[in-house]
DNA sequence: ATGCCTAATACGATTAGA
């Protein structure tokens, strides 16, 4: 089972491109982040097509996030218990849900497709958002982390958990967001709620983010921010792991590549298959 | 070329991104 998760920046934008990825890859299933449009505007029939089912939650231009997969999906659920909502200029409790958590059982795993708030500045109403968003989820983790069934949270965290996923000059230590150690602080908490990054192990460098500005892919400038977070029985079913960085290449790319992980989640089978000498 | 930012919307200037 080949698992990825993949912020597209506007699945219209890029529907071909990410539909032709899916199948030569062999992609089971992709988690989306920044989808940026409503159920009525997703291209469904690109991917269904292909072969795939697709679930989303998507309010208006922003955000949104989706899962497509060859597998029957189940158990949609969209946002997270706790999860914070969010107005601009607007303080207080019980604000409205933005379109950044999606969840689903397919394949055999519990997958969420999570599009982590960015918290624009350290000094924007934004960034105490980002925190309190992702305290909420770490609650919710430790709720999940009970379950049998191997589950991840997978997606777009804007985070560089240490100094070597930090490649872009324009991320000042003290002074921007993604850095910060308060941010680092979150995402550590998050795993310590039980879950592991599996990718890193396998590939221990390079990014998943280039800005589009300044000629930051070519010059390598960016940040590692995507990632596949999972529990303790998915970390055991991880048989390999890649970041797609040519994803980035090309026509038209979005500014964040697939990150990909191949699972055995029965191995035991394995045993089962007839012995042929 | 991996090349100096891109996408959605109120279709132009704004908002957002990290």
């Amino acid at each position: 089972m080949r698992l990825a998760t993949w912020n597209v920046n506007s699945v219209r934008s890029r529907s071909a491109r990410i539909v032709d990825w899916l199948v030569r890859e062999s992609v089971d299933v992709l988690a989306m982040q920044e989808i940026k449009c409503t159920d009525a505007q997703f291209p469904r029939a690109a991917f269904e097509d292909a072969g795939y089912e697709v679930v989303l939650h998507g309010l208006n231009q922003w955000n949104g996030v989706a899962i497509a997969s060859r597998h029957p999906i189940d158990d949609v659920e969209v946002g997270f218990p706790g999860m914070p909502g969010f107005e601009k200029g607007v303080e207080g409790l019980d604000l409205p849900q933005e379109a950044r958590a999606i969840g689903a059982t397919t394949g055999g795993v519990r997958v969420w497709s999570l599009y982590v708030p960015n918290g624009r500045s350290l000094d924007d109403p934004h960034y105490a958002y980002k925190l309190d968003w992702l305290a909420k989820l770490t609650d919710a983790t430790r709720a999940w982390a009970a379950s049998d069934l191997p589950f991840a949270l997978t997606g777009d965290f804007n985070i560089a958990p240490t100094d070597g996923d930090v490649g872009d000059p324009s991320l000042i230590p003290g002074l921007s967001t993604h850095i910060s150690p308060a941010e680092r602080a979150a995402f550590e908490a998050l795993l310590a709620a039980g879950l592991t990054d599996v990718v890193r192990p396998l590939v221990p460098t390079g990014y998943t983010y280039w800005d589009y500005k300044q000629l930051r892919f070519p010059r390598n400038e960016g940040l590692r921010i995507d990632f596949v977070l999972g529990s303790p029985a998915f970390a055991a079913a991880v048989t390999g792991a890649a970041i797609h960085r040519d994803e980035r290449k090309g026509d038209a790319p979005s500014d964040h590549v697939p990150v990909v992980v191949d699972l055995d989640l029965h191995p035991e089978d394995d045993d089962d298959r007839p012995m042929i000498f």
